[in-house]
DNA sequence: TATTGTTATACTCTATAACTATA
DNA sequence: TATAGTTATAGAGTATAACAATA
């Protein structure tokens, strides 16, 4: 690389033993959420399904009857983007919608009978992916490292 | 499924204690990352930078000559974004390019006079958001927490 | 008057293909 | 023929404002 040179010299662009990167929190919280989900679309590729749609669907499976506002707000999503994703997923006949009784306005959300196949015939695969991303920790450290990320999260969620 | 209701019972909407939530790796990383891009903007409201831009002009700051190549690669990013991003960058004055004397395709990237104020000016609003968002852990977590994203990158890096 | 959710729409980000100028 | 970077453009994702229906 580089001969710049020769006389007084920019300083010459290192790159011999890599790029020094960043070293704050929020750039390597950053870095590993993208090589994430690099990984969940290898993992998912051709099965239709992005991250933020098995989210969703997870969510919704594991809460049934969540409204779709809750759901926004868990993923700091706003209204009408999640009315988009929400008539997708229904189009896709994966949720179906329920109109609240005593509020007409508002919606409870469930998983259809496909949509419940989808996830399970998904389960196998987000195992692998969790074990493909955890694997370099152990038990104690997996904990650990949940209980930072929550900690953290806690002190800024207001 | 469903037909909430009066009599059996489907499973009530669980807004009880909180809303259950994934509990995969991806998941808890995906909601940090949102929450301290937030914290970012908060932090830099009217400062004109974005998380982006301010990981570019620190990468540029560390590695003077460093090519737009290389920082596409690092933040995963497809050339034609870079060039609009170095294009902005240039067109604020924060960074200069330089051609490469022996290829003549090839720029260098630097920080301006302008470039390196701006950085300055902005250190200690960086150092508070990192003080912010590792507060909650004590020395020895935060190398922890630093080791454990860096072995999870390493076994997915390619 | 406030709230749930929708529509319409704009803005930003990201992705792809075709191009130039060098090598 | 291959590479560094650019242009043009299409497609997601995300934002705001205005609205209908209901409370």
């Amino acid at each position: 690389m580089t001969k710049p040179a020769a006389k007084a010299a920019p300083p010459a662009p290192s790159e011999a033993s890599g790029p020094i990167l960043p070293d704050n929190i929020g750039f390597h919280i950053r870095i590993v959420q993208m090589r994430i989900f690099r990984e969940f679309y290898r993992m998912f590729e051709n099965s239709g399904v992005s991250p933020g749609m098995h989210t969703v669907l997870a969510i919704i499976r594991d809460n049934p009857g969540i409204r779709q506002r809750s759901l926004a707000e868990i993923l700091m999503v706003r209204e009408p983007n999640m009315t988009r994703m929400i008539q997708s997923l229904q189009g896709s006949e994966l949720i179906s919608r329920q109109v609240d009784r005593s509020d007409r306005r508002a919606f409870h959300l469930y998983l259809t009978a496909k949509g419940q196949e989808l996830m399970g015939s998904l389960a196998e695969r987000i195992n692998s992916l969790e074990e493909l991303l955890l694997g370099p920790l152990n038990t104690q450290e997996r904990g650990a490292l949940r209980d930072y990320l929550n900690r953290i999260l806690e002190n800024i969620e207001q």
